[in-house]
RNA sequence: UCCCCGAUAGCUCAAUCGGUAGAGCGAGCGGCUGUUAACCGCUAGGUCGUAGGUUCGAGUCCUACUCGGGGAGCCA
């Protein structure tokens, strides 16, 4: 029955000619005698005219009271035209409801966070989500295509598991017959096993961060991809890490420029992500963060943010004052919501305005030897306009597995990557200790059980290599390339602390 | 675990010094042959998160609780 449906993406191929395609209304516009639909598909967006004795009465009658999201298969000629969205519409001869849809919950105005997150199974169906969904296809897809074309085996790590990579204390517990396991929060311990085995490998899935973090960048199950490369060294892990992302962002521009555009993404700033990227010693990033440039730079940004302010304060009074003149009512409308949309910003740009100095004086205050925080991140990235990798952390503020580095034993030989514009780490990675005894060392240092890691002293009893990987949060990097604040938005179920609606 | 903010119509938000509960969107009815989150007119829609307190009078002030948001720590 449905055989003969033609994509909205095709039709294209389709002008001047009748098709029939089947859809979802977006929103409907009756005008007299005209009715506007737009229809989408899951491949595009058509506006479909109809007028009305071109098709029955009692059909017109039912289609111009159609709500949003009723689903129906509309039959017409296609034509060009510039001021439909897509390019083409449908001049409709026929149609046909299959199921009408009464008081769809998400209108066309804005929703706040919670209400959408409570009718995620309808709001998957949006405009901005189902952009955000084809780049994280295109995205993925990047992913498997750079690994698989530069000799890298695919190994999938176990989701259940008995060993812990990054401290313990963030591990979900599973009951496993009465064992104790968890789920995994990391494949890279395993896949130092298969690297001794394939020499590059990566592992690609959903991992598990029991993490009491409520912000707008953790999750506590993301999609992590993580390469693993025996026979190499930091700086050729950096090469790789740069190459890689350099190539999800050049995928991503080429499959995805219409989303990009329409989630309103910085497109510009995209396309200067090639390498090289920036690299900074952590202790260069202490020197940075506790230097007088960086007072600087974040008493500019607050001076930024309070004229910002007074701005929008002063169209604030100027709205008020109109608002209880003599005016018509129609433009007393236009300021109520106007003044609900100045002081949405007003309260953004106060909460900035209030933890700048925060910021400032966190960093200030950093001392060489803590991990780098959410907000000294920030700082780096901000300051720079392609991802930043910032290298060798000290030992103690990092993983017992992290090469210790030759040249300076209070540092180790580690990575991450911040993303631009602010939006901080997207990957973490390292060199690992290959040396047998020295790594005897660490796992007695942090009082853990030898009986546990006896099967990982043993990839350095047997032929030990030089050997190192990264992980990638897909979320972040999402988020990242699509200007979403929010990583919860960037994922199709997000579970986070405390909640888990379906 | 800690810090800050919030909860008013289906949704997003107003309500000045403590004095009659408001707007837009959405819904319903009517109008409109080129609309782009259309527009115009009308209608319906409320236990102001819960419990207590202060007061002649509480959406507004105080206390406790519940739920939510953002951030710290930690991380991708």
């Amino acid at each position: 029955m449905f055989k003969d449906i033609v994509k909205i993406s095709d039709l294209k191929n389709y002008n001047e000619k009748e098709v029939t395609i089947g859809g979802w209304v977006r929103h409907s516009r009756p005008s007299g005698k005209l009715i506007f639909i737009v229809l989408r598909d899951g491949s595009g967006l058509c506006q479909c005219v109809i007028e009305k004795g071109k098709i029955s009465d009692e059909l017109f009658e039912q289609i111009k009271r159609v709500g949003a999201e009723s689903s129906l298969t509309i039959t017409g000629m296609v034509r060009k035209d510039e001021r439909s969205v897509g390019g083409y519409e449908l001049v409709v001869s026929g149609a046909r409801m299959l199921s009408e849809s009464v008081d769809y919950p998400i209108t066309p105005k804005s929703h706040g966070i919670d209400f959408l997150l409570k009718n995620r199974h309808l709001h998957l169906r949006s405009q901005r989500q189902w952009c955000i969904f084809r780049i994280r296809h295109t995205v993925i897809n990047a992913i498997r295509q750079f690994f698989n074309d530069n000799g890298f085996t695919l190994i999938d790590s176990p989701i259940l598991t008995g060993i812990v990579g990054e401290e313990a204390g963030s591990l979900f517990n599973v009951d496993y017959f009465g064992m104790p396991a968890f789920l995994s929060q990391t494949g890279q311990l395993h896949l130092e096993c298969a690297a001794m085995s394939f020499g590059r490998v990566y592992c690609f899935g959903p991992t598990f961060r029991a993490e009491k973090s409520k912000t707008r960048r953790h999750l506590t199950e993301f999609w992590m991809v993580e390469p693993e490369v025996a026979f190499i060294e930091l700086p050729g892990l950096l090469e790789i890490a740069e190459n890689f992302v350099s190539f999800i962002v050049k995928r991503v521009l080429e499959d995805n420029e219409a989303e990009l555009k329409t989630l309103d993404a910085d497109v510009e700033s995209l396309k200067k992500i090639v390498p090289p990227f920036y690299r900074l010693t952590y202790t260069q990033a202490h020197e940075i963060l506790t230097s007088q440039k960086t007072q600087d730079f974040m008493a500019a940004q607050l001076a930024d943010f309070v004229k910002t302010k007074q701005e929008i304060e002063e169209k604030i009074k100027a709205l008020e004052t109109e608002a209880k003149g003599q005016i018509k009512q129609w433009r007393q409308d236009k300021i109520a919501a106007e003044l609900i949309e100045l002081r949405s910003d007003l309260a953004e740009i106060d909460t900035k305005i209030e933890n700048n100095p925060k910021h400032a004086k966190l960093a200030s205050e950093f001392k060489w030897g803590e991990d780098l925080g959410g907000s000294d991140e920030t700082i780096i990235s901000l300051m720079h306009d392609k991802p930043v990798f910032v290298t060798h952390y000290p030992r103690q503020a990092k993983a017992f597995y992290m090469k210790q580095d030759g040249d300076n034993p209070k540092v180790v030989q580690n990575f991450d990557m911040l993303a631009p514009a602010g939006f901080g780490e997207i990957i973490g990675g390292s060199m690992r200790e290959d040396n047998y005894d020295v790594l005897l060392g660490k796992i007695k240092e942090h009082g853990y059980k030898l009986e546990n890691y006896e099967w990982y002293l043993d990839l350095r009893r047997y032929g030990s290599v030089p050997h190192g990987g990264f992980g990638l949060g897909v979320e972040r990097t999402l988020a990242w390339l699509t200007g979403e604040k929010h990583i919860r938005q960037c994922i199709a179920f997000p579970r986070m602390m405390d909640k888990i609606l379906i």
